[in-house]
DNA sequence: CTTTCTGCAAACCCTTTGCAGAGAA
DNA sequence: TTCTCTGCAAAGGGTTTGCAGAAAG
């Protein structure tokens, strides 16, 4: 079942939680760009169709969700709190160190090989982070 | 070669880099330690010593180590630097989200994996993280 | 002496919260 | 009306820096 708008909107409106005009559109900006968003990059996005919503709406409105169980919430280690659609196929990244480009990547026998390591010492794997830097094919010399 | 104080105090000073009484004591705490510490930490034991020596010149010995290729820096998330002896093998980590427990591990194969990968984009690996959240066999209910 | 270190305090930067006014039900 | 939302501004919490005095070479 792939989260849409509506029924997005629905399991929050389940948790009593008010579905403004103002959640509505960093909803509709947050499912529609997908990814791994900082607040500043989704409140960027949101500022375009409304450009009174703040910082502090964002942030809330994406915190509601992570406890909702509808966002993911990653920290890279650059001072940036990420948020990801929770149903969004687990994918890891290929970051260029120049250009900025990022290359998503799956491979399903790494993940085997992974939760054979996490296996061997008795781990339960809840989530991970693998991310590869270095440069695209346009960046290197 | 394994780092001992003595040839990690050459290497600084071959960096320019003055070896004060207080950066001894730090450097000798840090390699007794070992493991991944937070500046926090290190102050802590580094105390023990030299009471008067404080958070920003740990902060900085720390700071210097790193850019001398000899301590790596890590961001697990919560919001605390860790520090740790550089290696000569790389090595990544599943880190319990309990209790904190950090168990490291290396795979070749998974790097290989990864390396072709990156192979298929044409992309040249600099550096990666890998790091498996979850809970260690204590933590798992 | 000259240059680098050190510690304090303050600046930074992102995140989080208190509060009063705005908006939904 | 009554409740929750929203934005501002300010507080938090860890990291980083400016500066004047201390220490190394």
């Amino acid at each position: 079942m792939p989260i849409t708008l509506k029924n997005l909107k629905q399991t929050l409106s389940e948790k009593g939680i008010r579905c403004t005009r103002k959640r509505e559109v960093i909803l509709e900006a947050f499912l529609k760009v997908g990814g791994h968003l900082t607040i500043e990059e989704l409140l960027e996005r949101v500022k375009k169709t409304d450009p009174k919503i703040g910082y502090v709406t964002v942030y809330r409105m994406l915190k509601l969700l992570k406890e909702s169980g509808l966002a993911h919430q990653w920290q890279f280690g650059d001072g940036h709190s990420r948020f990801e659609k929770a149903t969004d196929r687990h994918h890891d990244h290929l970051i260029c160190m120049k250009c900025g480009k990022i290359i998503e990547f799956h491979d399903e026998q790494i993940e085997l090989l992974q939760d054979k390591v996490a296996q061997k010492s008795h781990f339960q794997i809840i989530k991970h982070i693998h991310e590869v830097f270095g440069y695209c094919s346009k960046c290197q010399q």
